[in-house]
DNA sequence: AGCTAAATTGCGGGAACCCGCAACAGGTTT
DNA sequence: AAACCTGTTGCGGGTTCCCGCAATTTAGCT
């Protein structure tokens, strides 16, 4: 079985390798880039049923170079691992992996027994494992804080980029009120108090969201490259 | 002569130990903590006359850390180095260090050959060296986006922090239409542009700056440190 | 001291934002 | 069928933001 890793700290990458090669004896070849362009560009071919991949990369990062992975071959199963338990990148992993495929996603901290657990999870059995260190997030109702609709997710990631709220209302086709709404909702979730006119709501949502992790900057990169095309769009249209 | 290595990578930190053990035969003894905090509370005792410190880890970060070992001993000497080149960290920087002092800001990816020059001439030599990668960032007046100054960056910060206009102008003791021409300055530079009302400057004006990795999360993270007691004492104050 | 450029402040108004109130639709429960 | 919960939309007004205009202060230079 041929195994494709994707890590662009040659540490871990490196590390990565040799925990492999203990742990995965059915893994007869490894091959490893160093960005998410050359991992699409590698997987392509179809010879990887397995794949590892960092998330945070300069150029395109984990979760992108995952897309299109899994839009030329569904049936791939990926292993994430990542510095951060940022939910943002869960979130956006989850709304892209296939029914028919499989994923993992481990901290770099986890131990060596944990990753390896997980990587014969994943990568052989095709089970579905994500550290409980991320999972807290996703699914603590105890916490005032609780989780995001999708719609409220795809709001504060229009809000985050700077939108105004009429544009947000054209490009998630709703109305103004609606949009404001979901801000309103997103303003209590984040725990956004206008503390009698010292806060800017709009800019200290942004700033929550980054601070609890919900939010990171490389979804923003990502969610950028995503608008541009669209706002180009919007602009030859109204002409 | 002691040296104190502050890294929470085992990888890293491993590799810089033994690239240390190579390079600077100097040094009869390295003492390795995983985080800011313990890195000050170690530090404290006064005995480690150089110091290397990571920038982004779990907790109190390296700027932070810096600013309490340089407080109690202005001489010590620290090499920083870090996965970014992001100018926040070097403004960060540069604002704390004493002059009695020497530092250093080299990249993780850069070659080791750089990196035992760094570690040569900032512990051993006393001197200042900074990773051109980063200085890039510092000092291009050929690009578009012009650097920041000071003012201009700590309004930044606290638009970041989502403070509304009148409590940016209390905060930083100037009127409220100053604050606004520092915004207005700063769009430009940032490069926001309102293109119709399809934007939101300020949250626009956010976004740009933690793309350009000239803000970034750690650096709100520690200004939103600073900004809870002031708050609280002008509430006090207030009433 | 005297002059000029740059920065600071006040004023005013148009636009965007924030949100209470209220009407309405679709789906679920009783 | 009636009551109910959730989500959408319009309206109105109070607040903040954005910025042109103009007067004033500060800083730098001769």
């Amino acid at each position: 079985m041929k195994l494709l890793i994707v890590e662009d700290d040659q540490f871990h990458a490196s590390f990565m390798v040799e925990t492999v090669g203990e742990i995965l004896p059915e893994v007869s070849e490894i091959t490893h880039v160093a960005n998410g362009g050359e991992g699409e560009e590698e997987a392509k071919s179809g010879e990887y049923p397995a794949v590892i991949l960092d998330l945070q990369m300069p150029g395109r990062n984990g979760v992108e170079a995952a897309r299109t992975i899994w839009a030329a071959h569904p049936e791939t199963r990926i292993l994430f691992w990542s510095n951060y338990a940022d939910e943002a990148y869960l979130r956006g992993i989850t709304t892209i992996v296939p029914e028919t495929s499989a994923y993992g996603y481990v901290l770099k901290t986890t131990s060596t027994n944990r990753l390896g657990l997980a990587l014969r999870a994943v990568l052989i059995e095709g089970q579905i494992m994500v550290d409980r260190e991320i999972n807290r997030y996703h699914q603590r109702a105890t916490t005032p804080r609780s989780t995001l609709t999708e719609s409220e997710f795809s709001v504060l990631v229009d809000l985050a980029l700077g939108l105004t709220d009429k544009l947000i209302a054209d490009r998630r086709a709703m109305s103004l009120r609606s949009v404001q709404n979901r801000l309103l909702s997103l303003y209590q979730k984040l725990e956004v108090d206008d503390e009698g006119g010292a806060f800017n709501k709009r800019t200290r949502a942004v700033n929550r969201a980054l601070l609890t992790r919900m939010l990171n900057v490389e979804t923003l990169i990502a969610a950028e490259r995503e608008l541009g095309p669209w706002y180009a769009k919007k602009l030859a249209r109204s002409k």
